[in-house]
DNA sequence: CTTTGTATAGAACAAAGGTTTTATGTCAAT
DNA sequence: ATTGACATAAAACCTTTGTTCTATACAAAG
């Protein structure tokens, strides 16, 4: 690992340039952009620069790619582009869940997507996202109108919040899983609502969640 | 306005082409990146192409720079690269609160950032983020550890969320906020808490909560 | 004093990539 | 049959932009 001693001055101002940029305009910037935003004489300059960077672990370059410049966070992985993650409809207790490919063609046509932490997408892979109707989950700060984005997986291990589907009623539902023997407790996260009880083998865990998402006014 | 007819198949593979491109690589393609993704036979095909989805709305085109491509959302506004705001501090009830800049030199040190929407860096403008400490908010749906992001202000009406700063003790707060004829009250949305009240001319706004952030395991 | 590693300059090269021009094919409307 | 909008082709053009080469300044190390 390099050590991450004093930057030049200089250096650090293109970095916080390039941050700058690419935040701003989202591609990254030439670099001639470089040279005259931070007022160098020559791009040779600039090119020296970026190899320290690169080697002190801030960039990536891309080779012979215009405005090949890839940001990386501290972890050496790429800022990169906004991971996003499709809604791809709403959930409540008792509502019908359309479904949701968790997979199929990257739909041209559908657009609703929320952006999520990059570490997510690495993490947990490929994730989706729901809007929550209702308060059936306030007492799990998910309040009405939220976006939860949930991991496709199988399996649940108790007191986790998931998304249940329930073979026979044919819904979907957001709720704490526990299994209790042959049978599942699907526990709203609201003190006013009862636990819905159904036999674990008409019990599919969708997924489970992995954030919660809020807007305010 | 133009008419959203059917588009022709080509075209809308070379749209979500440069959709699944951007959000892979973090930079648009080139003209000859869809062209060869494509299978297309020609860079003039791909222009003329590009050409159309612009007039329909569906992208930008920043002449003659090398991936200009920016991608819009329906409302016609870019998509852009991922939206970032600074982690500039923590806050709770009675926590010193770092200066944050809200402007200054974009720290090429710093680099403890979240994501939020576009839109809303759209809408507000500069932003920034702190890491609430404790559980002072938690009616409001704010626990320990969440991140709320702040749209700094020096006003606001009753009952918003605010980050008020209070001069004689030099403390930050998150509170929503009351004023009450010459006074403040600054409320924690948190049934076994006690508002503070505090001189008006003590109380100074530093923002308001845009939206929260929350992580699960 | 010489050496060496770091930082800056100026200029030019060459590949990448946006743009244009001209030509052709298709199909519905006239 | 003719027109004209729409879509595709091939090739060239030329700006943008990554890269390289050579030279210089300077401070620390030897």
């Amino acid at each position: 690992m390099a050590a991450k001693k004093k930057m030049p001055e200089r250096r650090r101002r293109i970095l916080a340039f390039i941050q700058e940029f690419y935040f701003e305009n989202g591609i990254p910037p030439t670099v001639r952009d470089i040279q005259q935003a931070c007022e160098i004489s020559s791009t040779s300059v600039v090119d020296y620069n970026l190899k320290q960077l690169v080697e002190a672990g801030y960039l990536n370059r891309r080779r012979e790619v215009a405005r090949g410049i890839e940001l990386l966070d501290r972890d050496g992985e790429p800022v990169s582009s906004a991971p996003r993650v499709q809604i791809v409809g709403s959930i409540a207790a008792g509502q019908p869940l359309p479904v949701f490919s968790s997979e199929g063609a990257t739909a041209s046509e559908e657009f609703d997507t929320v952006e999520v932490s990059p570490d997510l997408p690495r993490k947990h892979g490929k994730l989706f996202a729901l809007t929550v109707n209702g308060t059936s989950m306030i007492d799990a700060l998910i309040d009405d109108g939220d976006v939860v984005v949930i991991k496709p997986t199988q399996e649940a291990t108790n007191g986790e919040m998931v998304v249940a589907w329930l073979k026979e009623e044919e819904e979907a539902t957001l709720k704490r899983f526990y299994q209790e023997g042959d049978r599942v407790r699907l526990q709203p996260a609201n003190s006013t609502m009862s636990p819905i009880y159904s036999p674990a083998v008409n019990v599919e865990v969708r997924g489970k969640v992995v954030t919660v998402l809020r807007k305010y006014g």
